[in-house]
RNA sequence: GGCCCGAUGGCGGAGUGGUUACGCAGAGGACUGCAAAUCCUUGCACGCCGGUUCGAUUCCGGCUCGGGCCUCCA
């Protein structure tokens, strides 16, 4: 068994680099989280899958792992960066509940879908709760490295070394599709503080130097960052949408807290950018369009159960593909997936039965499995290239003459990393009812026991009668099976 | 208009300069009263045109098509 070295893609370098940890034995990964103003799709939620997976390797390979998600309960707008409705404020006048109510109430939602993802518990930090550190954070800044206009304080990204270099595509003006704020002295620039308008008054709303108002959104993510995980830490990670703006924007106040000269803040240096490592997951696609909360409706993980597909079947889904890959969404996908985590889920009982009743071998343990293992953690190793994970996982279920304990400990361990929580799951937790399933299970039961009579008494027509008649149901029969029945899926 | 990415078998999706991804679906077999479920086996690919090379799906160039970002967004 080798432990092969662990090689991340770090988009501010464009290259795969090997994870060497800031604090020895440690490793402080921070993940931006969601603005809780609505539900999240589940889009959305391939961000904190792959955060989630990069977390399991990260302890599997011995690190003391802390990792933060943060929670955006304010500070973000409707439109442009600069103007329009903030969204907490339109979600709660829509809904006429306050903002804070509104916060709390998609915060405990988007954690219920974590849970359900079998994501491991992070810290969940407010922005609300910040506040103060940001508006302590825009003063030690706010001399060197912003300006004040009539509607906030703003950063002036020539300022630092290297803006931009995330993105690899600096935004000049050029076509000009950027609604300009005023006064702005680069076209980049962008809000620390935006102060509230004249004559309105906004549900959240702090005092500031600089104002009445409420922090820019960019500014929650360096402050809690900073709080919780000290600076440099070790990884950052986000949606690849962030790679663009929200991340060099955050550097940009990131260098400016951390280095007060222009010249040594450089980015040649990832550890001025606040962490050494910058990781984005792409996206999930659908071919019917964008998965855009704003056109209305969109794919929440309680749409997926309500169609009777368990939610870890969509992270099974989200592992088969590469963090770094678009991944296509369907239904038909998302049913292969399923199909394929019922039938690791039965191999694990497979060896769990085995394992009964059997001795434990006192060999050494088979080299296969070693053999396995190490093509498992070769290619996690390799910039998490779970979809080669999966293989190795699902080889040792087929592995011949190699002991039954020393393969389901493998399947516990490599799972770890995976998280599909193959040893718990059971065949039944799978069997999810439809919400436009027409009959009960009690009514099931009691057509199966009649079935169960006809069959004995080889009445095959009867038999085969009730049979249709629970297909028409949406209900598949199943005799050679211990679960008996199942779903069908449309 | 600017910047960037992709194009792999029916679908999804890895990877590689010359040997199998894998999953689901399909096909065949076992099992079954017949099916289903399960298990076993298995066919099917590398956008187009050039170039480099003994050899390219893999490298280089061009083309076509598709997508993303530049505006809140994982």
């Amino acid at each position: 068994m080798t432990d092969a070295p662990l090689k991340l893609f770090n988009s501010l370098t464009r290259q795969l680099e090997v994870f060497e940890p800031v604090h020895a034995g440690e490793a402080r990964v921070y993940t931006c989280g969601p603005t809780v103003y609505n539900y999240q799709h589940i889009g959305n939620m391939r961000a904190y899958v792959f955060a989630d997976t990069l977390g399991r390797t990260l302890q599997w390979k011995g690190y003391k792992l802390t990792h933060v998600v943060n929670i955006t309960d304010v500070g973000h707008l409707t439109s442009d960066a600069d103007e329009g409705e903030d969204k907490m404020e339109r979600m709660a006048a829509r809904e006429g509940k306050s903002a804070w109510d509104i916060a709390r109430f998609y915060q405990e939602d988007f954690e219920r879908d974590l849970g359900r993802l079998n994501v491991q518990p992070k810290q969940h930090p407010r922005a609300t709760e910040y506040v103060e550190a940001m508006i302590d954070w825009g003063k030690s800044i706010a001399d060197k490295h912003c300006y004040e206009l009539e509607s906030g304080l703003y950063f002036d990204v020539s300022t630092v070394a290297d803006y931009g270099r995330l993105a690899r595509a600096v935004t000049e003006d050029g076509e000009g599709r950027i609604e300009s704020v005023e006064g702005k002295r680069n076209a980049a620039d962008f809000a620390i503080w935006r102060k509230t308008p004249a004559g309105e008054t906004r549900q959240m709303e702090w005092d500031s130097p600089w104002g009445r108002g409420a922090p820019g959104w960019h500014l929650e993510c360096s402050v809690m960052g900073e709080a919780l995980l000290g600076f440099p830490f070790d990884i950052h990670t986000g949606g690849i949408d962030h790679r663009e703006i929200h991340h060099p924007n955050e550097i940009a106040q990131n260098q400016a807290f951390c280095c007060n000269a222009k010249d040594d803040g450089g980015l040649d240096d990832p550890k001025n950018s606040g962490a050494k490592i910058w990781m984005h997951n792409n996206f999930l696609v659908e071919r019917s369009g964008k998965m855009s909360k704003s056109s209305g409706e969109f794919l929440r993980l309680q749409l997926l159960v309500d169609r009777g597909y368990h939610p870890l079947a969509y992270r099974l889904m989200c592992l088969q593909a590469h963090y770094r890959s678009e991944l296509e969404f369907s239904w038909e996908g998302l049913g292969a997936a399923l199909t394929r985590l019922k039938r690791m889920v039965l191999a694990v009982y497979q060896l769990d039965d085995l394992c009964h009743g059997n001795w434990k071998s006192d060999d050494r343990v088979h080299p296969k499995v070693f053999d396995l293992r190490d093509k498992f953690d070769a290619a996690i190793g390799d910039d998490l290239n779970t979809p080669v994970a999966l293989t190795a996982l699902e080889e040792l279920f087929g592995l011949k003459k190699v002991s039954h304990h020393d393969r389901l400990d493998a399947v516990r361990d490599l799972d770890a990393v995976l998280g599909l929580n193959l040893l718990k799951l059971t065949r039944t937790d799978l069997r999810i009812r439809p919400v436009s399933a027409t009959i009960t299970e009690a009514e099931i039961e009691a057509a199966l026991a009649r079935r169960k009579e006809a069959r004995a008494a080889k009445d095959f027509a009867a038999s085969d009668a009730i049979r249709d008649e629970l297909a028409a149901s949406g209900v598949e029969v199943m005799d050679g099976d211990p679960l008996g029945w199942e779903w069908k899926l449309s």
